[in-house]
DNA sequence: GTCTATAGTGCGATAGAC
DNA sequence: GTCTATCGCACTATAGAC
């Protein structure tokens, strides 16, 4: 599949998420009518990921934003209740859209080895995607108390353990050579990650989605399949 | 070689680095004596590094600092200049390190594939000694105008480029199977992070240092190497 | 729902006594 | 060389007019 047929399957998931956020926040966002809510929402996180990508979230300040977005200090709290839970907010988008697609994906696995290369390749598209929200989700997530640390190790689990499980299956079938699996899984997360956390690098050189995926795959396949 | 006798051979780079960055500031740090400086520098490094990977350079006040490295606030000045150039020096301390390593290296190359295995051995045992100082330089460089992003790419591009020449070096002579050297490489410097960046995790597990090289030089190997 | 004006807080940085 | 006291500023958050 390539990444532009991806984007076509899955484009509703990024307004839908955006309603999910909303209706969890119902009780601390001020602004009731979703229409006008979800507006402010995407203007906010827009304006947000921009100015917090180009010199952090902690720099960034509220009066900024505002200005960014286009929408008044009062009105801005009036729809974030304040700026730690704004980041909460989008740390949330991140881990939601990881569910959503591969809860609905499923049935596309196969063997173990084809399951294996689409959850590689699915998880490159999406931080392709949506590479601003993941970058911030992967910088700042750090820096906030609970919830932020939290919810990036329970990312970073939740990949890792699909993974390791999937490397399990094809080891007892022997699709795959007998490797330490949860070791494995661990060495393949910073190859999924790399491409939105030096997405600079890989831009620079021209380096498209697709050709990323192709060789992440020939390397762990080199590692995992006999005879490769 | 083991991380142990890693340590032992490069204990004395430490200091040397410290009194390199002394010297290479005399003119902005107004502390004159040398010994009183180092010291003052010593302790101010360390409680930047334990404040701000609690919770990021920019959340850290200087009135922190000043407590938890038990050095006035007026004394402080004297030392850094400013918040931010002390942010540089830190960064430069991990740029020179590497270097140092690098240059002082050179003679243990012999081919392609022990050069290979000793750089990226060498990579993760140097960023292991220093796990807090490479976890700064990765997380706040990209928060400075000049001076981080420009040395944390720089940096990045330090160690891809070595590599990647090893790579070319050794695909020339055949040891090396044919691969695209640069993105190779580029594949190969996550790796080498994720060490230091999710250190974290790896503790948690009780992953040995050896025992994290062992795992990435058998991934790089089989798909390198022919016949693996 | 949205804005502007402002209260209250805590910062980086400095001056000056020791 | 070191500290304490303090300045000026920019921030988050809120109150109240529209």
């Amino acid at each position: 599949m390539l990444f532009k047929d991806f984007q076509k399957k899955y484009s509703l998931s990024k307004d839908q998420i955006l309603l999910e956020i909303f209706e969890d926040n119902q009780d601390v966002i001020q602004v009731k009518k979703a229409k006008t809510a979800l507006k402010n929402l995407d203007l906010i996180f827009q304006a947000t990921l921009k100015l917090s990508n180009q010199s952090g979230f902690q720099a960034m300040t509220l009066r900024q934003l505002s200005a960014e977005s286009g929408i008044g200090l009062g009105t801005l709290y009036a729809s974030i209740e304040n700026k730690e839970y704004l980041a909460s907010m989008i740390i949330n988008y991140v881990v939601r859209s990881l569910h959503i697609l591969f809860a609905a994906s499923e049935e596309e696995y196969q063997t173990p080895k084809e399951q294996l290369i689409w959850i590689m390749k699915a998880h490159i598209y999406l931080t392709e995607e949506l590479q601003p929200w993941f970058f911030f989700a992967f910088s700042e997530a750090r820096h906030f108390e609970e919830i932020g640390k939290a919810a990036a190790k329970k990312g970073e689990i939740y990949t890792e353990k699909m993974i390791a499980d999937c490397l399990e299956r094809g080891m007892e079938d022997g699709s795959f050579r007998e490797r330490d699996p949860l070791m494995t899984a661990s060495l393949i997360k910073p190859l999924l990650q790399d491409w939105y956390v030096k997405r600079w690098k890989y831009q620079h050189r021209n380096v498209s989605v697709e050709s990323y995926v192709a060789h992440v795959t020939d390397l762990v396949c080199a590692y995992l399949c006999p005879g490769e």
